[in-house]
DNA sequence: ATGAAAGCGCTAACAG
DNA sequence: CTGTTAGCGCTTTCAT
């Protein structure tokens, strides 16, 4: 018998069911020490050959390689997770939307986070997982190096527990000022004050605001946003706020923006599927869009994008979840990203709804 | 000092940099053995303390358990997998879509997929990982305990993979011919039939079909049954096939299908997203909906659902995302399930589209 | 250039 | 009831 016998089948017959105790299972995966003990070599050696070290010769690394191929040999991606303490798997987290807690999907800014975090992630050898919100138990059970937090909300329980496991997650600008925090995320209050100046350019004196009642970064930052913009532009500030999750009460809040005599000459929403209950909120009201009042919001649901010919803020989440996987990656390759707070620009998308067609 | 040292203060007054080789870096998680120095108990007594495995004295217990929460411990999720080989993780692979790799969000039968999927996983203590289609690579880095291959194409290298690593996967009813295999699925030639019927019950004589040109089982399913329908009701075959892929190939081919002398009553499309490219080709062709031609599809995109008052058969995403994570679910806690075999009801939602006012 | 051996942190079998 | 010990499969020194 030659020094390299080929095949799985060879190895069977070399050394049939190596098996130690129950006897009779003769389909256990090969291991690392299979793959040595055929090829003659120490395990270390084989370690050595199939990752490429470079320290060992190209006869015996072929040798060893061959063999591998011969058996289908799979390293045990669990031992050696273990031993590199890295399991190549990053977790995203998003807030809950809408009441059920994965209806964010519906949203298109989320979807395309997750798209696009899942694709750059890959692209990097990483595999993404999907986390529950405010669902730290979960840690627990799951193996993440690092994570990224989508719009937590100010106490979200995720981040505590990630900090005492020590695992780097890459948050929003609600950190920034923490240096040492990762942060990625829109200019919120500068994307408010683009859409603001848009309007006015259009000719509306006074903007109204339809925002979400949560907490969260964008929240906030828009709200302040639009309030700076008013107070340096004279201009009333007009803000309803209401649930999420409620649509009725979203149509309510977009209503009361309709109504009454010092009604907004143009209103905007942070809620990307309210601008559609803008629209209808108009239409309910007799007022012509964009001739008595100017829309927009940021993003909107995918499909139907031309149709409702809405002028969108598009807060790039390709360009969010690039981002933020890379320098979560960076992190976890200890290569100490030196901007750990990185702002992503947004995009104005004018369409009919914000175009005055009749000068007023 | 008392023998139940509280708090990580008392821990690290206790045990000043427990650290044995580099010194000054006392930041290092504890471990079990820390808890079981501190406890005074063996580490074997310490990890049946904490798993509850009920042979230790419940004093005892008690006590270990204080100090791990004292020093904040947490067991390593990575050594436990690798121990006990399991990691809680299910991998999901949905086949590429409309050319971008990850654009499938953008069709709500795998939005809902995706969402129920991760759902069900998680409420049953597994984390679902995304998965890109056709690439085995990917398996030889991350950790997977099973996996959901949603619509694969016949020969996806996945498949083969997996069968290698031994990590048990779901697919679709395309396997059913192995009863080993984990089948779930809708059964796509009785939907079709469904929508058949409903259109003849409106008075169609003749239905077109438009099908996607993959290889899919729900392309071969779908229309297997469609031709077994207009043989039995001896209506004409009438079918166009284009490219998922290509939106432009999608619109010529719906045109095909509202033009010429033998055009048929009625069309439907297992394309979600085609639906409204056949309500475009029925207005370019001058062709009213539902007097002239009847429409429906299988799902359609999220938003503006209702809108287009389009006739859908809803796949029960959901159904299928839960059956399919139960499944795997039992077979990775060695329930062997007997019904491996699932077949997922579908609905049809007649609205508009499909609804004749005037008799023809 | 290669082999031998020491673990990674934890669980589980066995011994007391 | 609790301590001791043997690994899980692999990577990584340290010798040779």
């Amino acid at each position: 018998m030659g020094p390299v016998p080929e095949g799985a089948e060879a190895y069977r017959r070399e050394f049939p069911t190596r098996v130690t105790s129950s006897a009779g299972q003769a389909d256990r995966r090969p291991g690392i020490k299979d793959v040595a003990a055929i090829a003659q070599v120490s395990v270390g050696t084989a370690s050595d050959a199939l990752n490429g070290s470079g320290r060992v010769a190209s006869r015996t690394r072929a040798r060893v390689r061959q063999v591998a191929e011969a058996i289908e040999y799979r390293p045990s991606t669990l031992a050696r997770s273990f031993r590199t303490n890295k399991s190549h798997t990053i977790g995203l987290s998003i807030r809950p939307f809408g009441g059920a807690p994965w209806q964010y999907l519906a949203v298109s800014y989320y979807a395309r986070l997750l798209s696009a975090a899942t694709a750059e992630a890959l692209q990097r050898g990483y595999a993404l997982i999907v986390l529950p919100p405010n669902t730290p138990q979960i840690l627990g059970r799951i193996v993440i190096d690092g994570a990224i937090i989508a719009d937590p909300s100010p106490y979200d329980l995720l981040t505590d527990e990630l900090d005492l496991l020590g695992v780097p997650f890459v948050s929003d600008l609600s950190r920034m000022d923490d240096p040492a925090a990762l942060c990625v995320g829109n200019d919120h209050a500068a994307a408010v004050t683009t859409v603001c100046a848009h309007f006015r350019s259009q000719g509306a004196r006074s903007v109204g605001m339809l925002l979400s009642d949560g907490t969260e970064d964008y929240n906030t930052r828009s709200l302040h946003g639009y309030q700076t913009w008013c107070a340096r532009n004279g201009a009333p500030v007009r803000v309803e706020r209401a649930s999420t999750v409620d649509p009725v009460a979203m149509a309510k809040a977009a209503d009361r923006l309709m109504t009454g005599p010092d009604r907004p000459e143009a209103v905007y929403t942070t809620e990307g599927p309210a601008g559609h209950l803008l629209q209808e909120a108009a239409r309910r009201n007799d007022l012509r869009v964009p001739d008595d009042v100017l829309l927009a919001c940021a993003e909107v649901p995918v499909a139907g994008r031309e149709q409702l010919d809405l002028t969108t803020l598009n807060l790039n989440a390709e360009h969010v979840a690039a981002q933020a996987v890379d320098l979560l990656a960076q992190t976890l390759e200890d290569q100490h990203p030196i901007d750990r707070h990185r702002v992503v620009d947004t995009t104005l998308h004018v369409r009919g709804s914000s175009t005055r067609t009749t000068s007023s």
